[in-house]
DNA sequence: GACTTATTCATACACTTGTTTTAAACACTT
DNA sequence: AAGTGTTTAAAACAAGTGTATGAATAAGTC
C-alpha cells in the first residue's frame, strides 16, 4: 500500500478485513498494521471507527443504489408504457444483476458486497443502522413494485416471500469464497453470471408460487 | 430468577441476551447482572464463556436435531417402501416443522432459535464452529435426500438452490419479533403455523423451478 | 455436633479496545 | 522561506473484556 494515499489505504484494508472478520472483530490496530499506516491516521482522516465504516458504505452504496433504483423504476415505467404486466424475473434482475456485477468488477468490490451481506444480519446496532439507512428506501420500492406485479397475493404472504428473498440474496452475497458446507466433489463456480442465473429462477418461482 | 438453580439462571439469561445482541456483544457482566448471580458463577459452572455457549447449543440442538434427522429419514423410508418419488414439500416440512414448532413451544426456545439463525452468519469463528459441528451432518443428509428427490437437477444447481433455501430459513429464524423493514400497515403474524405455510410453498417452488 | 464439599462473593489481574495527546518530520503551495 | 496540510512516532487514557483467586457462606454427610 505504498502508492495510494493513506486515506485510500485505510479504506481498502478496512473493507477487506471488515468483510472477512466482521466490523467488531477487526481492531484499528489490525487495519493500520496491515495497511502500513499509523494508528492515529484513522482518527485523523475519518474521526472514528464508525465514521470509517460509514465512509466505506457511502463510497460503494450510493452509486450502486442509484443504479438499482433506476433499474427498478425502468421496469415499472416500461410496463406502464406498454400497458403490460411486469415480470417478476425482470424485477429481480433489476435488483440482483447490478449487485453481483459490481461484486465481480474487482477484488475490492467483492469484499464490500460480502460486507453488505453480513450487515443485514449483524447482531450489533452500529453496523445494521448504517446499512438500513442506505437500504430502507430501496427495500420499500422493491416491496411496492412486487406488490404491483403480484396483485393477487395477500400483503402478508408477499411480505414473507420478500423476507425469504432477502434472506436468500444476502446469504449468497455473504459467500466470499470459503464454502462452509460443501458436499464432496462439488466445486460450484461463483461468478456473477452463474449466481444470477441460479438466483433468479429460484426466487421467481418462489414469489410466483400458488 | 430466584427459584431456579444458578446454573439454569445463567443458561436462560445467556441464551436470551446472546440471541438479542449476539455472542460477542454480550459480556459476562451483563449476563450475570441480569440473571442476578455473581460474575464468577459462569466460570465456576461452565468453565468459560465459550463453554457456556456450547452448553446452550448442546441442550437444545441435540434433541431437536434427532427429531429433524428422524423426520427426514422417515420421508425417505416411506418413499422407498411405497416405491413412490419423494415430495420436496415433505422433505422441507420434515426439516422446518420441528424447528418452528420448537421455537413456539416457549419464550425461551424462541430466543434459542433466533440464536441458531444468527450463528450461521456469524462473522466470528467461535460461534460458527460450534454451530457447524452440530449442523453439518444434518446439512449433508438434507442435501443427499434432496438430490434423490430432484434427480434431474445439475449438482451445482441443487447446491445453489439449497444455499438459497438455507439463507431464507435462517433469515426467518433470526426474526425474533422486531421487524427491521416492515411496510406501513403490515403486521405479519409470526406463529409457527403461519411461517411454515409461508415458507414451504415458496421453497418448494424455488427448488422445483424449471 | 463437626467435617467436608459445593457454591457464592468481592476483588484483582492481565489484556484489548477506541481514542487522544504530544512531538517531530515531510510535502506542498504561495 | 514561511505556512499549511499530512504523516509518523510513541505514549497514555479510560473503559471494557474474560478469567483467576481466596475468603466467606451454604449444603450435605459422617
Amino acid at each position: 500500500m505504498a502508492e495510494k494515499s493513506t486515506r485510500q489505504c485505510i479504506l481498502d484494508t478496512a473493507e477487506k478485513l471488515f468483510a472477512l472478520h466482521g466490523y467488531h472483530h477487526t481492531s484499528l490496530r489490525k487495519i493500520t498494521g496491515e495497511a502500513g499506516v499509523n494508528l492515529a491516521a484513522v482518527n485523523y482522516h475519518f474521526g472514528s471507527k464508525k465514521a470509517l465504516l460509514e465512509a466505506i458504505f457511502e463510497y460503494h452504496l450510493v452509486p450502486l443504489n442509484r443504479i438499482r433504483q433506476e433499474n427498478l423504476k425502468a421496469v415499472r415505467d416500461r410496463s406502464r408504457r406498454l400497458n403490460q404486466p411486469m415480470e417478476v424475473a425482470d424485477i429481480l434482475r433489476a435488483f440482483i444483476e447490478p449487485t453481483l456485477r459490481y461484486r465481480d468488477s474487482s477484488s475490492k468490490t467483492r469484499y464490500f458486497i460480502a460486507l453488505v451481506g453480513q450487515s443485514m444480519t449483524e447482531t450489533d446496532d452500529t453496523v445494521r443502522r448504517i446499512f438500513l439507512r442506505h437500504l430502507r428506501p430501496l427495500g420499500f420500492l422493491l416491496y411496492e413494485i412486487l406488490k404491483e406485479a403480484l396483485p393477487h397475493l395477500e400483503p402478508e404472504t408477499l411480505y414473507w416471500r420478500l423476507q425469504c428473498t432477502v434472506g436468500a440474496i444476502s446469504h449468497i452475497m455473504r459467500l466470499t469464497g470459503d464454502m462452509h458446507i460443501t458436499p464432496e466433489g462439488i466445486h460450484p463456480s461463483q461468478d456473477a453470471e452463474t449466481l444470477i442465473e441460479q438466483l433468479i429462477p429460484f426466487l421467481t418461482a418462489g414469489l410466483e408460487a400458488p
